[in-house]
DNA sequence: ACCTGAACACCGTTCAAGT
DNA sequence: ACCTGAACACCGTTCAAGT
């Protein structure tokens, strides 16, 4: 269960132990075992130290996730793909973020469902763009394209749920447990196709549903949501319908 | 924190705990106290009753968090608002499907997140409509209304992309915590206006992105969703973008 | 038949004590 | 300054024992 063993006679064997390296340990465990499995007791372990000196850098296990949040958002951030200049209209654009928190969600599966499912820090931040500088570029870069005010937030607004809705079912599909408590295996409970008398319908589809088809799903329906936004941002493309008061 | 007493001296002081009582009391509970308050003898404590006792309706606290979530789905799948009879063409059902779902997210904002994020008992299962009853009766629904397998099973996955999305944005933006193991609270670490400098595009917008617009974005964004499943339906409607093959 | 007391192996977190 | 041992108040879950 393990990760890293307590690495006993490395080199440096009094790496101080900083706030970074504590989380980024997170990450690893979390990753290798699940979240189901992390304790500060367990994660400790990795790190070769009790699991009380991880209260010096992270004042608890809440704080933790939202810090292994914030990490994987700034990596996200820092991303060369993903910089305004690096688009060549807004479509680029948030074709480029979506596709850099995908990248995400398929890196880190076991991780996603924190970054979709912490508490926001307040009721206008919308997982997974949560983090500050994110909203903030995301907002200006909008705007930068012509985007009006409202239009900017209404595009936040509806690229989040977008985002959040495809992506938490992409790694659900993958079979990572979505609640981050969750168990990881559930041997029992598991429904297979003999459960499905009864449900005619479910069966005679079975092969289409189980079908994979996130790839195409998540560029078609961005594609999508592209072309409803594209009405928001200026009037040349259809007329009906605008997002607004329907 | 308990909700209903011991219930020292009530009248039918024996009646027997079968696991119907034991679900109800524990969806009363998350509805008052919250999922992160929530505990095998906290919950037996409502029922007063030891902790142990419930295991023999339940068999473990996994199973009774299934449990609540095939409730809460059983009893939208039996409201006359969402039987196939009821709707006038599929555009309808589907209207009243959603919702139905979105009234289980607003009736019970601290069980959501357990809907939501619950691991499916197959890859192919998505929530929110993820019992098979509810997977059967959609699925039989469309193809009532002409739309083919492959069309009924893309509904499917867009439809519960769609409602999985802002349902679970919609219960965050409550405040009520997403992930189910969280600390209902969090005093600390909540971000107000004074936190905002440094991310001006956030701070000019901030009246538009704390405006709470849930209900017509809602509504605007299952219109958005009910055009593009059209062409998947008949050709009749918009020719271009289909669905498939973007 | 149904419920329980006591116990087991864990948690997160605290704080005074060690080095 | 940084880490730890021991302790506290909880967990979920088991099982033999009570009624």
């Amino acid at each position: 269960v393990i990760t890293t063993p307590p690495d006993p006679a490395a080199s440096g064997r009094r790496e101080p132990l900083s706030r970074h390296r504590v989380v980024r340990a997170a990450i690893t465990y979390i990753d290798a075992n699940g979240l189901a499995d992390l304790s500060m007791r367990r994660l400790a372990a990795t790190l070769g130290v009790e699991a009380m000196s991880l209260y010096k850098h992270v004042s608890g296990r809440d704080h933790l996730l939202d810090a292994v949040v914030e990490a994987l958002l700034d990596d996200l951030h820092g991303d060369p793909d993903v910089q305004p200049e690096a688009a060549l209209d807004w479509q680029d654009y948030l074709r480029r973020v979506a596709n850099g928190v995908r990248r995400i969600a398929l890196d880190h599966p076991h991780c996603f469902p924190l970054v979709a499912t912490r508490p926001p820090q307040a009721p206008w931040i919308r997982p997974p763009l949560r983090s500050l500088p994110w909203i903030d570029s995301f907002l200006r870069t909008l705007q930068l394209h012509d985007f009006g005010p409202r239009q900017a937030v209404d595009a936040y607004k509806a690229f989040t749920s977008f985002l959040l809705g495809h992506l938490l079912l992409e790694v659900a599909g993958m079979q990572v447990p979505i609640a981050p408590e969750d168990v990881p295996d559930r041997p029992s409970g598991r429904i297979g196709y003999s459960d499905l008398r009864g449900y005619a319908a479910i069966r005679d589809l079975s092969e289409l549903l189980a079908e994979d088809s996130a790839d195409s799903e998540f560029a078609s329906s961005l594609e999508s949501l592209l072309m409803r936004l594209a009405p928001l941002h200026d009037g040349d493309v259809i007329s009906e319908p605008a997002l607004r008061g329907v």
